[in-house]
DNA sequence: TTCAAATAGGACTATATTAGTCCAAATTAG
DNA sequence: CTAATTTGGACTAATATAGTCCTATTTGAA
């Protein structure tokens, strides 16, 4: 099945919360009462994010998270990768996976499968988060 | 993670397999040992593909499997939904999922993703197994 | 008529991935 | 000091995918 996980989902929906919430500090609970998000998976996804600069986070109390960048500097393809990990449609073609996939010989689809692979990368480096809120 | 499942991958490969031997009766076992794909699963899918009339078979010795179509006629959007089940980036767009998503109501990114999915489902729809051989 | 090679298909197990939870620490405003 | 908050590691649960096992049925040929 072809899917977008729960993190980049709730992660979208987060955003799209935090982004609309302009000028104010937005808590976790926040979101997570109003979108009906698990907290604690919710937090982690924006700790992340935070790490990866795309928020800027306040601790303490009357903490929160903030925007970082400007949602049409947010690229779908990057903040799939920064949630799930390396966007590759087959094994053969993850590029960590020490390679060397036992198919590989008698593999017949590889360079069919990577045309795919890049037009399906090509969709989503052409859509920003801006797209989705 | 956005991912062909093995199943499709080794249903390509087969097809590939088929379709090069033409006019005469290729067995799983044959492909099995060629492909280095599990027998007992490339069975299923090979079942699988007779049952949706892309292949024909023909049981008993000196049996097997042909084409039943021309690969350009295989769009590879059905061969993922005939082995994978429905196409659907996330649960809310998932048809059968008696819908009532729990976060209908705050779910605030339903469009976009929509969006999003017709879009991969067109990539894959404009595909026919023909670019895979 | 028996045997071997093949498809057919149900039921099951194993593995991997994704989703979610729990707990404790650190930070900070009041 | 305390309560609200972020931080982050470790864990469990749920689900999906991949693979296996077993038995039945079909059919050509010795």
């Amino acid at each position: 099945m072809i899917r977008i996980s729960k993190k980049v989902e709730y992660a979208l929906m987060a955003l799209k919360f935090i982004s609309e919430s302009d000028n104010r500090l937005v808590t976790a609970r926040e979101i997570s009462d109003s979108k009906k998000i698990p907290y604690d998976l919710l937090s982690k996804i924006l700790q992340k994010l935070k790490n990866e600069e795309i928020l800027l986070s306040n601790q303490g109390s009357n903490g929160g998270y903030s925007m970082n960048k400007r949602t049409d500097e947010i690229y779908l393809y990057n903040l799939m990768s920064m949630l799930d990990g390396e966007i590759a449609i087959a094994d053969c073609l993850a590029e960590s996976k020490d390679k060397d996939c036992c198919l590989e010989d008698s593999c017949s689809i590889k360079s069919p499968i990577t045309k795919l692979q890049k037009e399906i990368e090509n969709l989503f480096k052409n859509k920003t988060i801006s797209d989705f809120v």
